[in-house]
DNA sequence: CGTAGTATTGAAACGGATCAATATCTGTGG
DNA sequence: CCACAGATATTGATCCGTTTCAATACTACG
């Protein structure tokens, strides 16, 4: 459901949280690895939380990282501008998502959101210090950032594949987990365009309209409208989903 | 160069290291993120030096993630064997890599070594305890995943490309940098078949064999044998492996 | 309600995949 | 050390799908 309303002001903020698969083992029996409510309201301390309106930068690549974000609310893409003026959307940040890692100090890639979104934000050298003073908690990072490295994984092997119906099907069906919390009707939110979905699948913005076509015609998929999908034929779905 | 002999017998082994770009900031002013010489007495002490020929099999996908381990010598590969026989290969692994961290207790790919490697092998539930207890060793860890996270990110932006010749490029350009420890002559190393070259590219064997012969008959690159490359036009070859 | 950005659809061309034939390399055993 | 066999790599010809260019339709926001 959508948070409607400033409940914030009722109930006080739990504070950030993190989403990730256990990392090394699940050996050691967790089903959470979320943070604890302790860990939350220690981050809490040293987290402001910022609202920004859909299509704001929330920083730009090559410049000093100074802070850190968590997403509270909303969707966020990192991209990369090319020389070209292509832009190369490298992923989308959901709730419970930390982007904003530098490297050498700086971002790599330029931060936008793509709908109205909420944030915490975490001075960079106060994170580090705090992960370097509790090493429970700065294990809940190191458990998110190895998932992260999987997912982009698996997004290298979507723009593997060469074919355009194939790499839009799994694209819905990372949307359609990666969005289940927050869904109300069986429809799939598509939060951002048709232009950052063509990038993000590195392909170009027709290959993908003509996509959504095919996939409407052979009865798969159907477009209530442009920023919701709804599977008609899970089966069929489910077989082009999965890379060849 | 080359690591000639068994000098370990006359010194001991100073242990596992790792490589990674300083993570979060270049503010506290690190210049090496590699680990101390007691972080990596502190890894001897728990890991295991083992030796593997050329294409053995280190771990399966989905079989239980007992070790992590962190390559000394050699070269290993991960991949994902999908269904049509078709093999996605995900990464190559240098010295000072670490790989084999699982999801929910499983390896998610096949890792096999491409040459003749040595290994450090560290029980999982072991490491994950000794990273618990030391905040500091985690860190590196931390920074190391994130590095690796880019690195990923990097062969994304690699793949969505969708010239062959630029995706080769680009791949040797980047053989050349995690390979400059161990460059003997100006000949950047190719340890890797021509046959992974293509499935980490996500090309056919054929393109990328066309590819190489288009860097040849250009001028830019000359391939003495399979296994080796020396780029003789540097300027045309970095226009052609900076992302379009 | 209009306008600028966003999306769809069509036609043509380019480039990589595939199929097929041949060449080269590697490692093994004579 | 050489010869052979299986794996690996190169090269050619054709096909198919995506890109590109172009024109039109839609949508969102002021």
């Amino acid at each position: 459901m959508k948070l409607h309303g400033r409940k914030a002001e009722e109930s006080p903020d739990p504070g950030p949280s993190l989403r990730a698969a256990p990392f090394f083992a699940a050996v050691t029996s967790e089903p959470e690895p979320l943070l604890s409510p302790r860990q939350r309201q220690q981050l809490l301390a040293i987290a402001t939380r910022i609202k920004l309106s859909a299509r704001s930068v929330v920083y730009r690549e090559q410049t000093p990282a100074q802070w850190v974000f968590i997403n509270a609310e909303g969707v966020v893409k990192t991209f990369k501008e090319l020389r070209s003026g292509r832009r190369c959307v490298m992923s989308f940040w959901y709730p419970k998502d930390v982007f904003g890692l530098a490297s050498n100090g700086l971002y790599v890639r330029t931060a936008q959101a793509v709908t109205a979104v909420e944030l915490y934000r975490i001075e960079t050298d106060v994170l580090v210090e705090t992960l370097r003073r509790d090493a429970e908690l700065q294990f809940r990072f190191l458990c998110k950032v190895t998932h992260e490295l999987r997912e982009t994984q698996r997004q290298a092997i979507i723009v593997g594949r060469r074919d355009a119906v194939g790499r839009l099907a799994m694209f819905i069906r990372h949307l359609e987990r990666s969005s289940q919390d927050r869904r109300h009707s069986g429809d799939i939110d598509i939060p951002m365009s048709r232009s950052d979905v063509a990038s993000y699948l590195g392909l170009s913005l027709e290959s993908v309209s003509r996509a959504t076509s095919k996939l409407e015609k052979r009865g798969i998929i159907t477009f209530p409208d442009r920023h919701s999908a709804r599977i008609l034929d899970r089966q069929q779905f489910e077989r082009l989903a999965i890379p060849v």
